[in-house]
DNA sequence: GTTGATAATGTAAAGGATTACATGTTTGTA
DNA sequence: TACAAACATGTAATCCTTTACATTATCAAC
């Protein structure tokens, strides 16, 4: 395979116009660009970027750390950095870590390593410690989950106001026993779109049950069937579910089928994320939109920025309430 | 950042030692090996994948192309993918094409300019004539869709007679007219399959009508409502489907539900991938189980292998009749 | 036809590792 | 104690670009 030698000697040049050719061509003469350009294709020149990336101190890579591709939330997000990404001549390098701190440890060598240029991350059992660490040095960037007191630089969106609007929404519906499927509230979101749930209810002086709140420790279908099979198993049954996880809904919905419960007349069921998914069930899932295309490309396009040293300011999206057949 | 050098001079030794250290630790005395790591430690050293990968003419990095992320039968394959890629060293380079020819150039441009080892194709819409091209100079594997006359190494399942047991299956329940939702013929999956569907009405003795055979330009939620909807309107409706998607199948499912046709008493319904959202729907998805991770690890075994100047050959996997409560 | 300014091109160092080959050190044995 | 064999380490080339700096060519103006 040509070397950019070979090819300065073919066209009777040095190899420094050749690179210029290539990369900022008009300071070069027109014959002498029509010369190389010649060699270039006789040659079947292409140049290697691992010289180049090796000049440069660069590896035009960018690390997405996602805790699982499975969860439909994360693609679109992914989607909208990788086109961001492109725009601006990076690639990415997806890294499910699926909640494992070796797997994650790989992928923070690759930056240590050089071989990426900085890291979008989406992980929130991410180990913030290293985070932290590593922003030091590195470019980061946290999206959709994010830790307060790092300054890690973030996109995400108003979680606790999110919340609060799909419970008030289940609220002005005339529901009054409101459950709430949640995560983990290690996680920031998590915390956050509890006390959205809590101040609905309070603002609407509901009490606030306990009984209700089910903690999922996964996101995913399965784990959705199991909390809605503790609800239904309660003396007193709620009316209402608020899920922070469209996947928790859907398992919900499919355990509200099985059980013949009718959705939303005897159970009213809304989600978080607006996963593609979410549009196909039945009955289709009202939900929270978060803009994951934006997110991607609002990450992306931050990180870029700091991986080329400037400054960058927190962002917050705007989220939508879609109401659609499941309340 | 430190780099080799320093490390040498700090260790007292030359930076080929280091680079033993590093790189075959036995070769090396335990006393020197220890001031080395000594100095590593002291210095915060982390060897640089660019000087290293320029050096080894390598990137180890594999480049998977995928139409869209949208659709999770490609999620398993890419999870596959990227475990066994990661116990041998290597990271993957995700692309989605979007059936995008400009996208697709982006990327093999990666390959051509050495920033990717090798390639694994998944897209059907792939410029077969650049990827023949590409594949006498670089590691090219296709996984699950591939092109007959070409001679790039492949691993995919029978669709032929995953079709044929579908729609045995169909058969056996009685069904005797059955619509088939396809894809455009240009594919091969689509013709195979649709083989598969052929022979086994042939082997009962049902006529194949034309208009049961809907063909689909997206393997997508809304082209499954789109196809249903044709049949729905024939004079004459089949009483099942055999859809070559899940995703086909799940807008089927939603159609039926949506009109009120039960499933599946009225409309029996059998998709194709078992990607785990066919899990989830009301009522859940019959469907072939195609082994989505192992295509995905086959795959990337098979390339490495190929990368590392190995001989490969064809390989077709095992697929399986699910049957759920949608037949 | 000089001169000076400007534009085009060339030379060589640098970026950071690996490794063939050369050299220097240990061992074991006679 | 001396010598060869085996082992450990060092030297320097190599992978392929980019770019600061040096050099040469071009052209206008006098």
């Amino acid at each position: 395979m040509a070397n950019i030698n070979e090819v300065a000697k073919k066209a009777g040049v040095s190899v420094a116009t050749v690179s210029r050719v290539l990369n900022s061509p008009n300071v070069v003469t027109p014959r002498t660009k029509a010369k190389v350009e010649d060699a270039i294709k006789k040659l079947n020149y292409e140049p290697s970027m691992l010289g180049r990336n090796l000049r440069n101190s660069e590896s035009r890579l960018l690390l997405v750390l996602v805790p699982s591709i499975s969860n439909p939330f994360y693609i679109d997000i992914i989607k909208g950095i990788e086109q961001s990404a492109l725009d601006q001549n990076y690639n990415i390098l997806l890294c499910e870590t699926d909640s494992n701190p070796e797997r994650e440890e790989i992928y923070f060598d690759l930056v240590r390593k050089k071989m990426a240029d900085g890291i979008i991350s989406m992980d929130p059992a991410v180990n913030i410690e290293t985070l932290k660490e590593l922003s030091k040095q590195y470019a980061i960037i946290q999206c959709s989950e994010y830790s307060e007191e790092s300054d890690i630089p973030y996109v995400t969106i108003d979680n606790e106001e999110a919340a609060y609007r799909a419970v008030k929404h289940l609220i002005k519906l005339g529901h009054q026993e409101i459950a709430l499927f949640n995560s983990n509230e290690k996680y920031l979101y998590a915390r956050e779109r509890k006390e959205g749930y809590m101040r609905a209810l309070q603002e609407y002086g509901l009490p606030i049950n306990d009984e209700f709140i089910i903690m999922t420790d996964q996101l995913n279908f399965d784990s959705g069937i199991e909390a809605t099979k503790r609800i239904m198993n309660l003396k007193d049954r709620p009316t209402a579910i608020f899920s922070v996880s469209d996947l928790l809904a859907v398992g919900a919905l499919k355990e509200m089928n099985r059980t013949g419960v009718k959705v939303p007349e005897e159970m009213a069921i809304i989600g978080f994320d607006n996963i593609e998914f979410s549009n196909m069930t039945y009955p289709t899932l009202t939900t929270i939109a978060q803009p994951m295309y934006q997110l991607g490309t609002v990450a992306a396009n931050m990180l870029i920025e700091k991986v080329n040293g400037g400054e960058v300011t927190n962002t917050i999206l705007n989220h939508e309430l879609l109401i659609r057949e499941s309340t």
